[in-house]
DNA sequence: GGATAAGCGAGACGGTACGTCTCGTCTTTTG
DNA sequence: CAAAAGACGAGACGTACCGTCTCGCTTATCC
């Protein structure tokens, strides 16, 4: 896991390696965001960052390893939970808030990143703790729910974040069809509807 | 829609010209499955197929051209309908089916050939026609359930059948998580569920 | 010996191909000439042929190949001969024209480029071929004074061409004294004492 | 002043700074005789010697220096010089010692080094010192054989040197024909015949 | 049935990305 | 404070791929 360490590893925030760090970071955000994640090359990295391909090349190896890099960091912002007061309320709220940040560069950019990225042990762990952080984070919309009497205890909360978030997915990579508030809206419903009749 | 055009324009069958359209289109079916869509290159083609590259380029001119046609050729063969006579179990085979394709090297070649491909004219009616004549051949097991007064009338075919498919999706692309046969039927007991719940 | 043969073949004369040899012929040359056989670069000739240095790379694979193509064309335009009518003014004024062909960048280039190159079987072949043709023109300069009378038949004529050469090769590599027309001179009469004083 | 120079000029012998220069100037040895001069790295040099290329560039500056600097070093040891009583025999043998010796990794290294290095003030001085002392050390065989009278007084011993040497360095850069002990008798008896005529 | 057009095999070539490697410099950390 | 550790800028090297082009030959069609 060099790569990833690599670049997990501290260095010493401030000195030319941070520079260089976040110029690329920064590079790559803006590159996949005008070109696309696939359409992205190494050139164009460098050439917007201003550090040389072989920098590059020394501290990521591949292009995969960067653009997987970039791409888990960035989205270590994750979406910000709706607090509603109601379950479809949040539920809705956060399907209206994917679809638009799969409509975004970096948002469509990460999911293609997660698709298509060649699996190996590293990538693999990544992706698997990338989920894990997602989910602990989301988790607490059903929580929530639970809480106020609106779900029985014992709702299973990634079947049901599943569910909803799902369809969207589906969408956005294989009919790619056009996604709007409505269309949250019913999810949410689908999903609170789903989860009642469970009981 | 040149390419288009010229693959779906009659070229003598039998003569020399369908010989390597055969040939061609067989290879990139071998190396889809082998390398994965983002993966194949031209060279993987030809060499398989026993023809030149100068000829694919000559036919089909781009290598995203090329998957496009083999996707519209291969939307030809859906899944087998199972008919098991409850709606449930018509929808668990179809989900343990979908999910043995997808675990295919072809079916994980075309879904993520769909996924991958860019945009443009021609590749969004390919896309739409292929999801219409999919769902159409999907459609029957909601319609059959609907005869046989398991459904309501009016229920919306497309929603079930996206409830149904696209947590399978999600996984195969997303979170590459392993499913099963337990998986599948706990898939269409919450489609079933769902559906009876909204009448 | 798949580089070198590809290169002796015949490529349609007045091709693109043609040209791109020919171009590319000239510009290491012009390179060597300038920089020196050892610090030649791809990107030097291709830059200076007008030509993609994939291409040079396609033909000839890696720099040395290229280099001993080169050397094997350029070895075909011997020194000219000279044929003053005595064996002394023959041997002086060929002294003298060696001298000024290694004080030419691309006599100098020829001469390093022969001493540098790595061995393989193409190369020992290619260089003995070389120093075959070569000595089989010089050696006219003492076959003549043996037909003239002023050396004895049998002389051997590769040693006394070895004994004339040697030196100037010499100081060329090693001691890199700069060497004159008198230097010429000598060299001669030491070589023409030798072969009198061996009868 | 005087104290501070010696630290950065000398090296004390024992010092951390000597163990350096020891280590370096082995690894440089071994790695010459393993890859060749041309093709030893930096890198080849500080792993064998366990040492940092930062340490070697702030020490030696470029790879030429290093290498032309423990090749004279180790050409401080010139050959041995033989003294069998006659000038042929002293001839020969000493031919016999330099085809052996060029034979050799350092051997060649050095001779290579020598012809390869791109001349600059220090490198020609170098250069110049170095055959300075290897004549004087060598013209000891002449100098004995006009003591003994086998040659008139008033020979011109580094012309009579550099007869004998300049074949077999020919033959090693350029024609690389292989010598053995009949090419030194060979060349030592058209020496002495040379030098003989000459009176 | 012979002329002719259409396409194929063969093979470069210009462009360009990729990833490895080396050189020599520069900065950061440590003894 | 000087040496060690470790990037970094610069750039060569060689491989692979994309898409274009040219040439000669073989088919299949058309007069």
């Amino acid at each position: 896991m060099t790569a990833a360490e690599d670049t997990t590893t501290q260095r010493r925030p401030g000195g030319r390696a941070a520079k260089v760090t976040e110029a690329v970071h920064a590079a790559v955000l803006a590159a996949v965001a005008e070109l696309g994640v696939d359409k992205v090359g190494i050139p164009d990295i460098s050439r917007r960052a201003g550090v040389r391909d072989s920098s590059i090349y020394r501290r990521w190896g591949t292009r995969e390893n960067l653009v997987l890099d970039v791409m888990l960091t960035a989205s270590e912002r994750t979406l910000p939970l709706p607090d509603t007061g109601t379950l479809h309320g949040d539920l809705r709220a956060f399907a209206t808030g994917l679809i638009a940040y799969l409509d975004t560069p970096l948002g469509n950019g990460l999911a293609r990143a997660l698709a298509f990225v060649t699996d190996s042990d590293e990538i693999v762990a990544a992706r698997n703790t990338f989920w894990e952080k997602r989910n602990a984070h989301n988790e607490v919309m059903i929580t929530r729910a639970v809480a106020r009497g609106e779900l029985p205890p014992g709702t299973d909360a990634r079947l049901a974040l599943e569910t909803l978030v799902a369809p969207i997915h589906f969408r956005h990579f294989l009919t790619r069809q056009p996604m709007d508030e409505s269309f949250a809206a019913e999810l949410a419903t689908r999903v609170v509807r789903a989860l009642r009749a469970q009981g």
